[in-house]
RNA sequence: GCCAGCGUAUCCGAGUAGUUAAGGAGGCGGCCUGCAGAGCCGUUGCUUUCAGCAUCGUGGGUGCAAAUCCCACCGCUGGCUCCA
């Protein structure tokens, strides 16, 4: 299997440290604001990563922060006048409701922040005795002088661009914190408390932790000095993971993590979705017109690593061949069978094993979703085409074989959560009774209908047909008997 | 300025040297329908019967062979500041 590794600017055959076991960490969200789609694109790109290497039987332990101190949480807490505490929980709360709603799978552990200041401050400690970092007036900073590759991590240097070029420039970009820093590039460990903030106390006085450091600690705490796979968007190369190696492997002296996987963005109109251009989408708006399902299709038939460039209407295709994939469910679940030995089901059935073989093919490839999904599509072409235009009749067993290929489909991409229920989407099973007799009344209504329709009284069932189309209800109308 | 990446048919989006440039959307034709939608099948660069000729931002180069490798240029995005 192979990935790519934005240390080495190439595709790497993926080698755990230790054998059969895989110790990931993924940068997740600082909990301020509701998550739009590209918060949703780096969880499902993760997820599907997570999901194909418990595939391939590696036993993965996962861990996603969440940031929950910061200046831009501080500030939302000062202006509505809530505890930081009220927001971040809220919408933590939001964030896991929306990824359960993606089907993307619990991580092993999801710790915050703020649980894990001790061991930052003790992190901080360590750095100051070991020379690589400072205190000044309050604050902690690391001193990147003191990690002489600090440079060349995740960026190619050319021969002639030198360290003091990046220097010059960063002198010019900086202008905050410049009295306190010993060089321009240094970036801070513990923040000193600023008047009418949250803090902590520590050995520097009160104050609270920077951003990067949350990030190694959780790993040394909750993984451990090396890992396997570090990930996040690609907004984060720099300075953010690139602070991150400073600190962990000048604490540890060892190599932090041995692989660095980064998502591409979701953009609007050619240009990053983010929170400061005020040009986002929230996964819950979204929602609201679309099912959970046809936005992760949508997200996992780009690349992780290329950008989705999303516009209003850019579900509608991922929406139409959804729709189309669990029709061709629906067509096998209900196929009428036949024991006659047929050469055509055998090759049909053959093909079922070569579009799995293929797709795992494809996401050895550095997890390639487009080519994995044009197979699945390719075979259900296939499948349509025998079933409905050929009039094949199925057995037991190509059944079988058909139904354990779209759990293997759903172990790996997560698009088919219905099966958890063994509930097909269209055969609509509800033991709340409230459900039922809504259910109940539609059925009526329907078979109400269907009388007039046998009349040939076509403007009044047509009436009826719009205006449960209205309410939400389409009905698809077959033969007149 | 430096770093990473992108430019593929009407649109979205794969492909990174070797028979037909994956798949989808839209268009068109067909099936189905009382009608419609949805769904399904086919088709969708050009000239033409067979067949031939093009084509992957532009221009060069290397190779028997280039969308794919190299060079130059043009255009776009992101990072270097809080960010998924």
């Amino acid at each position: 299997m192979k990935v790519y590794n934005s240390l080495t600017f190439q595709k790497e055959e993926f080698i755990p440290l230790t054998s059969g076991k895989v110790k990931m960490y993924v940068c997740g969200v600082t909990v301020y604001g509701s998550p739009h789609l590209g918060h949703a694109k780096s969880a499902v790109a993760f997820d599907l990563i997570h999901r194909f290497l418990k595939y391939k039987g590696y036993e993965v332990n996962i861990v996603k922060n969440y940031t929950d101190i910061d200046d831009k949480i501080i500030k939302a807490s000062q202006e509505s006048n809530e505890d930081y505490r009220i927001i971040s929980d809220r919408h933590i709360a939001e964030y896991e409701e929306i990824m359960e709603l993606l089907n993307v799978e619990k991580d092993t552990r999801n710790p915050r922040a703020t649980e894990v200041i001790d061991l930052i401050i003790k992190f901080a400690q360590e750095l100051i005795s070991k020379g690589n970092a400072y205190e000044r007036n309050g604050s902690v900073y690391f001193s990147v002088k003191s990690f002489p590759k600090y440079t060349s991590i995740l960026q190619r240097i050319k021969e002639h661009n030198t360290e003091s070029e990046e220097e010059d420039y960063m002198v010019d970009q900086d202008t905050a914190f410049g009295e306190d820093k010993l060089d321009k590039r240094d970036f801070a460990l513990w923040k000193k408390m600023k008047e009418g903030e949250p803090y902590w106390e520590s050995p520097w006085g009160k104050g609270r932790p920077g951003w990067h450091i949350e990030c190694s600690v959780m790993i040394l705490n909750y993984l451990g000095e090396r890992i396997d796979i570090h990930g996040g968007g690609q907004d984060l190369k720099f300075p953010h993971h690139r602070n991150e190696i400073a600190q962990s492997e000048s604490y540890t002296g060892k190599e932090f993590a041995k692989y660095f996987l980064h998502n591409g963005y979701v953009n609007v109109n050619n240009e990053k979705m983010s929170k400061s251009l005020n040009n986002f989408f929230t996964v819950a708006d979204i929602i609201k017109d679309y099912d959970p399902m046809v936005i992760r299709w949508y997200l996992i038939s780009s690349h992780y690593r290329s950008s989705n460039n999303y516009a209003p209407d850019s579900l509608e295709p991922a929406k139409k061949t959804y729709n189309r994939l669990i029709n061709t469910i629906k067509k096998v679940n209900d196929a009428e069978f036949s024991d006659k030995p047929s050469k055509q089901l055998n090759d049909l059935t053959n093909k079922i094993t070569e579009s799995k073989d293929k797709i795992i093919e494809a996401m050895e490839d550095d997890f390639d979703t487009p080519v994995a999904l044009a197979e699945l599509l390719t075979l259900f072409r296939e499948i349509n085409k025998a079933l409905l235009q050929e009039g094949l009749k199925i057995n037991q067993s190509f059944k079988d074989q058909f139904f354990s290929y779209i759990e293997f489909i759903e172990e790996i991409f997560g698009i088919f959560p219905f099966l958890k229920s063994k509930t097909l989407p269209f055969s609509t099973v509800n033991d709340d009774e409230k459900d039922n007799l809504i259910k109940n009344l539609i059925n009526l209504i329907i078979e109400t209908r269907s009388k007039l329709r046998e009349k040939k009284l076509f403007e009044l069932s047509d009436i009826i047909r719009d205006r449960l189309k209205e309410l939400g209800l389409d009905i698809e109308d077959k033969k007149v008997k």
